[in-house]
DNA sequence: ATCCCTTTGTGAAGCGATGCACAAAGTCGG
DNA sequence: CCGACTTTGTGCATCGCTTCACAAAGGGAT
């Protein structure tokens, strides 16, 4: 039922796209303090993985490493920037301008990755109006006409748990796949759409357990991040 | 070097523990809508997995099912809280008070989770001195007898990146174990310090590596949550 | 050119998580 | 009390990720 051989493994694994951010991280920071070649032990160190992780997961873009000397520090930043489609800039919409789409919307954060708010959309009619880091917010029910016209391709929601999925099939309806979730409720979509979700009492909540634990004997492993 | 037959088997793998607050999620809101029973089939619906991996999950803490009926929603809610340990309440300290802190502080999920809200602390002399959510913003100069004299066992890091590690030694040098850090640095701690992390410009990135690859050919499998 | 040193890229083993499939256990109607 | 039906709890095969360990590859010194 697969194709085994399909021009070349062009599938990079789960765990390892979720890893390339963290290097990009590393080695922007090393570009920025001019830095010119780095080791895996020495990158894997600055992202916190084991550098036998880090080569494998590099090794799935390609031979980018020059063995006895490491990786090109501007070249490997290229090519992961390409690999996570960061050369090109995404217009992204946040819905639900409340404290956390607020928050989201002055984060400075994005722009710099290659990621542009391009849209602010709330349904009260208080809030409606605002200029926030320099957006003017929309009502709602300009949805689908912000999201067709700017080309936005990624929608984070940021509403009440209650307006989550209501919203959400609205997006999808408009066509977009991708969509970053902070409400607390698991969305259900039709195949082919990405949901990521964040979640921080869940977060809180694994923290309580192993903290529980450290209180309770004083015999177990701990750390991670 | 382990010891296999400690009383009970008291180890919860990682990957179960990170879904149960899922499951209790959902089970609160069945709670509320006075539904007194249900099958893991119903349950793993709501939470979004697999009916298998929550018998599994669940299966964990104990027998606490009814072969031919289900579980008991009640009950199983105070297994789950039980075992993260939320039926004791913790007090949370957030760290930088800025657009994200603000938000957390506003938020109302933590305190319905048993977690409260017991310090806001921010090196900023203009931010110091407000009130938010009811509580006053103190000095980043008190930290530890905040951290002390509250009780504090989990903090939360919302400060620049530069600030992250200078603060997360203070906090780990108080005596905290448990930081939710939201700073985009990886932090580095002593073991037995857990440290969890929320990037949400590496959900965007993840997110667009799979909005490329559906742009660029129409063959790869997508969702997730 | 040759040798030595460093570091990559990867085969293979190990480990934990997932999901199938079913026997065991319990309910409920008669 | 019994038999049909439902649903749990779990053994087991499988899968994907991690980690070790090392041969192959390249750089630099002599
Ligand atoms: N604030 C936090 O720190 C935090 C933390 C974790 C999770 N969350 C979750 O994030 C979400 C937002 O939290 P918040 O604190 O910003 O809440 P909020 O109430 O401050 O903001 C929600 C905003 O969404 C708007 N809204 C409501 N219905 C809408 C709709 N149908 N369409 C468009 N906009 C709509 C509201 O007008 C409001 O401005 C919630 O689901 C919350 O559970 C927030
Ligand atoms: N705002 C977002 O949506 C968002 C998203 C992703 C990540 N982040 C990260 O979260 C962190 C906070 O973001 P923000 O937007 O709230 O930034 P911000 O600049 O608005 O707030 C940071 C706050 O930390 C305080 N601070 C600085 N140094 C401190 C110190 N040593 N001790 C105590 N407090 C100190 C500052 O006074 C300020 O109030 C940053 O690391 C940012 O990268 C934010």
């Amino acid at each position: 039922m697969k194709s085994p051989s399909q021009s070349r493994d062009r599938g990079i694994p789960e765990a390892t796209v979720a890893r390339l951010p963290l290097y990009l991280r590393a080695l922007n920071g090393m570009a920025e303090r001019g830095v010119a070649t780095v080791s895996s032990e020495d990158l894997a160190m600055a992202a916190g993985v084991n550098s036998a992780k880090l080569r494998k997961d590099l090794s799935h873009l390609g031979s980018y490493g020059t063995r006895g000397v490491g990786y090109d520090v501007e070249y490997l930043v290229y090519q992961i920037s390409r690999e996570l489609g960061l050369t090109q800039d995404w217009a992204v919409a946040i819905v639900g301008v409340g404290n956390l789409g607020r928050a989201l919307a002055n984060y400075g954060g994005f722009v710099s990755r290659g990621f542009r708010v391009a849209g602010l959309l709330d349904a009260d009619p208080e809030v409606v109006g605002d200029d926030i880091a320099g957006l003017n917010v929309e009502h709602i029910d300009v949805l689908e006409s912000v999201i067709e016209r700017r080309g936005v391709s990624i929608v984070v929601l940021a509403t009440p748990a209650m307006a989550a999925q209501e919203v959400c099939d609205r997006v999808v309806a408009a066509g977009v796949t991708s969509i970053l979730n902070f409400a607390p409720v698991v969305l259900s979509v039709p195949d082919g759409v990405d949901v990521r979700k964040v979640d921080l009492s869940i977060e809180l909540q694994i923290l309580a357990f192993h903290e529980q634990r450290k209180a309770g004997g004083p015999l177990m492993a701990v750390d991670s991040q």
